[in-house]
DNA sequence: TAGGTTTATTCGTCTAGGCGAATAAACAGT
DNA sequence: ACTGTTTATTCGCCTAGACGAATAAACCTA
């Protein structure tokens, strides 16, 4: 498939967008990412597989977490693309709530902290499967 | 739908990019578009609808012909969209190919043109229903 | 009004995509 | 080995999207 098709497919989707806007700003493993968007585990699963086909993200695993980010943009599209993205993203709902979101929850303690800080409101409020279950 | 999935969504698709690839270059009827495209009427018409209703493109009617070309980019992160696209798209295939390919119908006489010069291979070439019935 | 050109729509069909629920898999610590 | 945490996959269901073929609609001209 032509390489612009593959990424703006990649971009076709507001969940996606959102997690492009949270990886713009650095990585991120996929538990904070899924409390920021505030939907399923399965369903940000799903859609990081999607963005790594498009070409747009990569990953790297680091004990039982991956952590995500934006893919390297050394001599390639995707500079211009995600600096246009960045621009986008600035300023307009819901992705600056996100970025908002996500600072508090780095404040507070995120995913790879909180098992550092063992902060309990996080914990109750972040843990998905342990408190859930 | 958010802006800017909206106009994700619209690009896709790789005949609605070689489409706006085209209209990038100035305005044009839909039957030149199908020429360089190569595909069905309805196919183009739909994809152009496509467009319209993402905010990528607006249209104008001229007698029993109707132009299309790319939304206005006043005040609006289109602007830095199209910019994007322009520069994309230049050097890449297919869409190198395409404004070849236009370039030379427009010099031949487009469609617009090709009723006045009366080009019989342009004729025999571009018409759709005339030629084909 | 009749015929020709361009564009839009409908119909039927097929594939891709999105998501909840449940389960599996990978990994660390004890 | 057992448990807990994070991530991936499967299943089933539904909607959106893509396209060829045929038809309709809008418009002009004679």
């Amino acid at each position: 498939m032509n390489e612009l098709e593959k990424y703006f497919k990649g971009l076709a989707d507001i969940n996606r967008l959102r997690i492009l806007n949270l990886l713009l700003r650095g990585e991120l493993c996929g538990c904070d990412i899924q409390y920021v968007l505030g939907t399923s585990q399965p369903n940000v699963s799903r859609h990081l597989q999607y963005l790594k086909n498009s070409g747009l993200v990569q990953d790297r695993r680091e004990g039982y977490r991956i952590f995500y980010r934006v893919t390297d943009t050394r001599t390639s599209s995707r500079k211009s693309l995600f600096e246009f993205l960045h621009l986008a993203f600035k300023n307009e709902e819901p992705f600056r709530g996100d970025v908002k979101k996500l600072r508090e929850a780095v404040n507070q303690g995120a995913c790879t902290l909180s098992e550092l800080t063992n902060i309990s409101v996080l914990n109750t409020t972040r843990s998905t499967q342990s408190v859930r279950a």
